[in-house]
DNA sequence: TAATTGACCCTTT
DNA sequence: CAAAGGGCCAATT
């Protein structure tokens, strides 16, 4: 891995989103100031150092899907925590008003300005 | 070195 | 909403 910064920057970004709340991998490469990777995203999720402990459950499709597989054992496991944190899965998809939508005093914060 | 492969996204049909 | 076509880019083959 090649780019170690850019994985920070967005585990950080992930880390961010709060409990209850998701986001899609676009929303996170745009917040984490890579616009149009947001393939990386979904790389950095699957290097993710376990000690971070970075939901990565809480990022999906731009559509709102799982990204996985309907029905395989990741697909699955996203779910139930999902479902845990109050987020309501149908049909491997979830509702628009759990989409996170960003504080600007948030995000400053985390930009340390 | 070149081709293939993804935890993807956007626009158009 | 689903499908197709074009982009993107690091890692793997």
């Amino acid at each position: 891995m090649t780019n170690n910064e850019n994985y920070q920057r967005i585990w950080k970004t992930v880390l961010q989103i709060p409990s209850g709340k998701v986001a899609s991998y676009g929303q996170v490469a745009d917040l984490a100031g890579l616009p149009g990777r947001a393939r990386l995203v979904g790389r950095a999720l699957g290097y993710a150092p376990p000690a971070l402990a970075v939901p990565w459950y809480r990022v999906l499709r731009s559509d709102r899907s799982i990204a996985f597989a309907a029905g395989s054992d990741h697909a699955t496991t996203q779910r139930q925590l999902l479902l845990s944190e109050g987020v309501m899965v149908k049909n491997n998809r979830v509702a628009k008003q759990y989409c996170w939508q960003p504080d600007l005093a948030e995000l400053l914060f985390s930009l340390e300005f």
